[in-house]
DNA sequence: ATATTTATGGAGTCGCTACTCCATAAATAG
DNA sequence: CTATTTATGGAGTAGCGACTCCATAAATAT
């Protein structure tokens, strides 16, 4: 069964559509990004996505389906500096390195927003909404677990000792990363940033010592 | 003048109110905390407080007026544990020491909502209520301001070496802060706070080299 | 006592928010 | 061709958000 709304490359029947659907997803995601999901207006979204209402939701479903892939999006596309920024080569001190001079630039980049769209989501929702607050727990939750993922593959290299505690780690640079978003959020600038980064690698396991 | 719905102690003309705006003013601010501002509805707000629409008006003129008491509220009431960590004689490694042991304690307390009421408040708001959130920046900053004057208070005393950057000391442990409410509000226990609060410790400049 | 001031209860208001309906358009299947 | 499927435009709607009005109550000032 084929996804509602997802359309065939080629020979879909019925009548096509008129817009870009993933070009109209990218603006919403923009505006959830900016505003979060109860800031984000019906009204809003699609006058910036450019849809009538019944398009709308022939074509997402509901609010709440669209935030959802909405924060796919941004997953795959801004977000993308997460993940990349972990890989590659090199002691996991380099790869978290990266990390945070990554989140310093994604977070103060003009293109788009200040701060990040999943670190700040969902923290403040009604009862009612607990399945979306859950979500973006469970996403946030993703991104530490892709800390430690990288953390272990350092243990695997031999540039972390064996007992190191790797959940305290990445539970000390999650904390940086959301707490970087507040700030973003609230105009600080990409070298301020950076140097927070910076200085929060300084508590990295046996540096100094 | 006097402040609308402020009554004297003793003599103030008119009906007297029959409630008890204090302790009307701190339920309201367990909501504003647990649930943001956008996120506090009228109805829930006036429920807690026990208050007809008429009296609450009355009493507190708007929601946004609520709100900005309820944030005065707080500072004086639950995120005193703030500049009172800070004060107190002996380093100013010390007094951040006690800050971070203190937020890990006061983001996790039962006896309130998990998280800091200033922290994560007006980050998402709609354009027209910027006025709320330049208020909510200008509060943090002034907890960062309170962190770069003890600083200072360090470099006067000479635990802290005089060409040191205290402004940058102090964005450093605001961010770990911020990202602290974060984690709490996701579940994040009291040790979990404490283990990151000892790890931005290890950055301080010059432990360990 | 009368006037004035402030508080309260309760019905009512107005705009906005997310969503729905339906007639019509435009494609494919057979 | 007809039937079916999907998309669109545009009007409409139910509920809820914060707020308002007014008659009445209860205090003080003179």
């Amino acid at each position: 069964m084929m996804i509602k709304g997802e359309g065939q490359a080629s020979k879909a029947r019925g009548r096509p559509r008129l817009f870009d659907r993933t070009a109209a997803l990218n603006q919403a995601m923009r505006v959830f990004w900016d505003r979060g999901y109860e800031g984000a207006t019906f009204d809003e979204l699609i006058a910036v996505m450019g849809l009538s209402p019944s398009s709308f939701y022939n074509a997402f479903g509901s609010k709440e389906a669209l935030y959802r892939e909405a924060v796919g999006a941004y997953l795959t596309g801004p977000g993308g500096f997460f993940p990349k920024a972990l890989a590659g080569a090199g002691p996991a001190k380099d790869a978290f390195s990266r990390l945070m001079m990554a989140t310093a630039e994604a977070y103060t980049d003009e293109v788009g927003p200040a701060g990040c769209m999943i670190s700040l989501a969902g923290l403040h929702d009604a009862p009612d909404r607990a399945d979306l607050r859950d979500f973006m727990r469970e996403v946030r939750e993703r991104s530490r677990t892709l800390m430690i993922e990288r953390l272990n593959e350092g243990v695997r290299n031999g540039d972390l000792s064996e007992g190191i505690d790797v959940a305290q780690i990445a539970e000390f640079f999650e904390t940086v990363s959301r707490g970087m978003a507040v700030r973003a959020r609230d105009g600080a600038d990409r070298r301020t940033l950076e140097k927070i980064g910076v200085m929060a690698l300084d508590a990295w396991p046996g540096v100094r010592a």
